[in-house]
RNA sequence: GCGGACGUGGCGUAAUUGGUAGCCGCGCCAGACUUAGGAUCUGGUCCUGAAAGGGGUGGGGGUUCGAGUCCCUUCGUCCGCACCA
């Protein structure tokens, strides 16, 4: 291979294509599946490959990434960072919807673009791991993860899940009596009464338990996407994706219990070293809060019973009224002949408002049933009313109403004139509500003079023993909803026969996407899949599922796979599964803080408990990485005239359009008006009303990066322009990691400039090469050695923004002193080469070695080289220290305490008196005994 | 409203985690070269002052020999959650 002796624009690119071709050719990153060395788990979150590409922002996390891997690789870890596709998705279906062409087309074709991209970029992925969830290889066992859902049961006595075949084992000995589990609500049975029962009837007990199982239930239904969603894909009252309106409707969907595991995926927040933002999300999201369920008997209807939920069953006293969700299921009973005139139009009117006019409303509204419930402990008829601020989703949908000590109860007595009672003694109720925990009980009969925890430990007490309700924690968290009426995603393994499902057999996995004319929803909430008679119809009467998976059922699990892509016995073998998992360093974006990333918890606590995988947690470490906004770049139109002003010059009187323009078109907010003018054929006439300085300006926007707003900055053209090595290290130098920054490419010179000279310590500017086996001076190896320690200190803590500016301090002061040393240089290319591999591959190569640099070692750091001329003493005062004194460092122990004793300042502490005795200690700590 | 993060030059940022504030880069200024350029190289660039010096990390207060860093308070920005009983 010729060596390339200069670095400029033509030979930059030959330069890169030339390694990277080289690290394809040699598989220099394949990563040993096995290994005696330690291993280390780099992964990206995988992306959907959308048909728009890769812009600046999204590389920044998988350089970053890159960085680690190959750092952590020089470092001696056998190092895993694979790349994979989240393939299955809503764009490629929809457009499919409008152009018929096969979503596995389009996906697949914008796989190969961000492969290419990527590849340009010089990331180094394991390239034996690229999964794709739509590949049936790899759906196969995220149908076989649902069927061990299906197939699995939360034994709360046992705190995890097991096989379903332990609790039929526990029906047939015992019935349901004794079974602690997290299931839903059913008529207690007897072990005769269970084998009595047919096999339908079984089943449909069974349901009850199962962690994955057929829900009747209010959903988020999208009748934009023809679809239903999990509230982690609903935001504001619209969907995630798309921004549709969302209705609430109750229908019958595949969900899981991931409510089982709500205990358990608090608890694994304490063992990961994930951001604080995202731990206190999820903290949030799943919402767990203590109190007691009471119930309430209603007066002339013997069973209706109202069960409400309280944090603060201290104040049960204070409860002067209940109040329902408008589609609480005892609301039409408990609604009098008398009171139906006004209260069936509000419940109507109420229960028809989507999530978003509600929560948006200020008003209180509410409506009596003319029913009353019984008070618990006084036996004072409580008015039931109906209310659209209890939601029907929390608790249960039910709350005692407590005017005096909460805020949205004193609202909406005072707005109907209902009794308001004072409880806890602790503030003023002529103000207003008061919650506080601090006070002290009052009319409250046995409650009386108690502080507030101790009034709620006896209330509870109280309540359990008569009967009247017991101490709960409810959770926020809802089941997932797990179904979706699409065709772009897995299928379930689920076939029904007599109405009832039955997961299909291990060995009939996976069951593959057939074929559909149409992949347009076929009705109101019916999957496309439903069209395929001869693929739904199976041969022994039974029917298929034709609902799909939902987006995050693939990457509940992608990271084990990653392990074993090719295993068809197994989602991943157990020996390769114990020695890389879990993951250690993770990243990707803010935004999948409650989704993505609790379900893959969920799964792993899932698949640990049953034994498949061998950790709880599936990452170590996660790092958010900032996003990278776009900055665009506004002119200024004036109404009504073709006329531009530049942004320093506008009138005041003057109506002016704020128009997007090219960002391309503008340097340092200047406009390049010619390029302006060729941009869109009715500027090319314009005038342009221009600064005293005679440039045109613009004023720079800082918004979402986005092709409409014209401030999409390729990756690609800068990579043509500077290189890849450039474009990597400018993205890391921009700011630290997990900072949103905005783009700015005219920075990027900079960068570009540090590595022409690094270049130019290597080869003059003829392209003679000039490295010298010579010694280097002192000097030299003080600065290689502070780089290479704080180089790797930083790539630690991933400070990759400071490492950069490392590099260039280093090169900076190495050109100064006239370095051409081969000890200094050699070592230093290493230190580089997680930053900008393709130019550390190319001197690499010239100094001679012959394998690839990314196998080489990272520098041992010598610490004699690093030491200054001078020592900071820390100077401690009876053991506490104080200061720190700067002496040469040769300077012997009795000089130092000398110092010591002639500083002013020492004595000043000491009140004016000189210190009794100093003792200069090995460890260069100097104390000071008073 | 609740919770989290943060506030440093014209800009992006740095500061050995309590020890000389402003590293590195952009931009800007000056100079060199020059086939005048959006190239390259050199030097300068927090404020004030002729200098010595003085001031300075959103504002105010505190702890400390010493505070960008810790504590209290106030103002402001960003993010998340939000009728959660």
């Amino acid at each position: 291979m010729e060596p390339i002796r200069q670095y400029s624009a033509e030979t930059i690119a030959q330069l890169e294509d030339r390694w990277q071709q080289y690290w394809d050719h040699h598989q220099t990153y394949v990563a040993p599946k096995t290994s005696d060395k330690p291993k280390y788990y780099v992964l990206d979150m995988f992306p959907y490959p959308s048909g728009a590409g890769l812009h600046v922002g999204h590389p920044l996390g998988y350089i970053a990434s890159d960085i680690l891997a190959r750092f952590k690789r020089l470092q001696g870890y056998n190092v895993l960072h694979p790349m994979g596709f989240d393939a299955f998705g809503l764009p490629a279906e929809q457009y499919a919807i409008q152009t018929g062409t096969h979503p596995a087309i389009t996906t697949e074709r914008n796989i190969q673009t961000f492969l290419g991209q990527m590849r340009r970029l010089g990331l180094g992925h394991d390239p034996t791991t690229q999964l794709r969830t739509s590949d049936p290889g790899f759906y196969r066992w995220t149908q076989w993860v649902f069927l061990r859902l299906f197939g699995a049961w939360y034994n709360q006595a046992a705190d995890r899940a097991e096989p379903i075949e332990t609790l039929v084992g526990h029906f047939e000995r015992q019935g349901s009596a004794g079974v602690d589990a997290h299931a839903d609500p059913h008529d207690p049975f007897t072990a005769q009464e269970w084998l009595a029962w047919d096999e339908p009837s079984r089943q449909r007990l069974l349901l009850h338990y199962r962690l994955a199982y057929l829900s009747y239930d209010f959903v988020n239904w999208c009748p934009a996407l023809g679809t239903v969603l999990a509230n982690e894909e609903v935001k504001d009252g619209v969907s995630e994706r798309g921004g549709h309106p969302v209705e609430r409707i109750r229908m019958r969907q595949w969900a899981l219990r991931i409510t089982a595991y709500a205990e358990k995926l608090l608890r694994g927040l304490d063992t990961i070293d994930w951001p604080d933002s995202i731990k206190e999300q999820q903290r949030n999201w799943i919402g767990r809060s203590v109190g007691a369920r009471i119930r309430f008997n209603v007066q002339g209807q013997p069973e209706a019973v109202v069960e409400v939920f309280t944090t603060r069953p201290d104040t049960v006293f204070g409860a002067t009224f209940l109040v329902l969700a408008p589609e609480h299921p005892l609301v039409e009973s408990l609604v009098t002949a008398e009171a139906a005139l006004t209260a069936q139009p509000y419940i109507a009117w109420a229960s028809n408002r989507t999530e978003r006019e509600r929560s948006a409303e200020k008003e209180v509204s509410g409506v009596f049933t003319g029913s009353y419930a019984v008070h618990p402990f006084t036996g004072a008829p409580l008015p039931i009313w109906v209310a659209d601020y209890v939601l029907v989703g929390y608790g249960t949908g039910a709350i005692m109403a407590v005017p005096g000590h909460d805020e949205r109860d004193w609202a909406f007595a005072t707005r109907f004139g209902l009794p308001i009672c004072e409880v806890v003694v602790g503030g003023d109720l002529a103000q207003g509500a008061y919650s506080t925990k601090e006070g002290t009980l009052i009319n409250s009969d046995f409650l009386d003079r108690l502080a507030v925890p101790e009034a709620i430990a006896r209330a509870i007490g109280e309540l359990e023993a008569r009967g009247l309700g017991e101490g709960r924690t409810t959770y926020r968290l809802r089941d997932a909803v797990f179904s979706r009426q699409r065709y772009w995603g897995e299928p379930f393994p689920i076939v029904y026969r007599e109405g009832l499902p039955y997961g299909v057999p291990d060995d009939e996995l996976p069951v593959t996407l057939p074929e559909v004319e149409s992949y347009q929803p076929t009705g109101q909430a019916e999957s496309p899949l439903a069209a395929v008679t001869d693929w739904v119809e199976r041969p022994d009467g039974s029917v298929r599922e034709t609902n799909t998976m939902p987006g995050w059922a693939g990457s509940s699990w992608y990271f084990f796979r990653y392990f074993d892509t090719g295993n068809d016995s197994a989602l991943a073998g157990p020996e390769r599964l114990k020695y890389w998992a879990p993951v250690d360093f993770y990243i990707g974006g803010a935004e999948h803080a409650v989704g993505h990333l609790l379900y893959a918890r969920f799964w792993t606590h899932f698949l640990y408990d049953l034994g498949h995988v061998p950790v709880a947690e599936f990452a170590r470490r996660l790092v958010n990485q900032g996003m990278i906004q776009g900055v665009s770049q506004m002119v200024y139109k004036e109404r009504n005239a073709n006329v531009f002003v530049s942004a320093d010059s506008l009138a005041a009187g003057t109506a002016y359009i704020e128009i997007h323009c090219d960002v391309h078109l503008v340097q340092g907010e200047v406009l390049n008006l010619e390029g302006f003018r060729a941009w869109r054929p009715e500027y090319a006439q314009a005038q342009f009303v221009v600064s005293a300085d005679g440039k045109f300006r613009t004023r720079p926007q800082v918004e979402k990066m986005s092709k409409s707003k014209y401030n999409v900055v390729n990756p690609d053209t800068l990579c043509d322009q500077y290189g890849a090595d450039t474009f990597r290290m400018y993205e890391m130098f921009l700011g630290p990691l997990e900072a949103s920054k905005p783009w700015d490419t005219q920075g990027i010179t900079g960068v570009h400039g540090f590595l022409r000279r690094f270049w130019r310590l290597f080869y003059d500017e003829a392209g003679q090469w000039r490295v010298q086996d010579a010694e280097p001076t002192p000097a030299m190896l003080k600065q290689l050695h502070q780089t290479l320690k704080k180089v790797a200190d930083d790539c630690e803590r991933l400070s990759f923004n400071t490492a950069v500016a490392q590099f260039m301090i280093t090169v900076n002061e190495l050109t100064k002193l006239g370095c051409q040393h081969r000890a200094v240089l050699e070592p230093l290319v290493v230190c580089l080469s997680p930053f900008a591999p393709h130019l550390a591959e190319e001197l690499w190569r010239a100094l001679g070695h012959t394998t690839s640099i990314v196998h080489a070692q990272y520098p041992t750091v010598e610490e004699r080289y690093l030491v200054e001329a001078e020592f900071e003493y820390p100077i401690s005062v009876n053991g506490k220290v104080r200061a720190k004194l700067l002496l040469p460092l040769d300077l012997p122990a009795q000089a130092v305490e000398a110092q010591v004793l002639a500083l002013e300042e020492v004595q000043r502490w000491m009140g004016g008196s000189a210190p009794k005795k100093v003792v200069v200690v090995p460890g260069r700590i100097v104390n000071v005994v008073v």
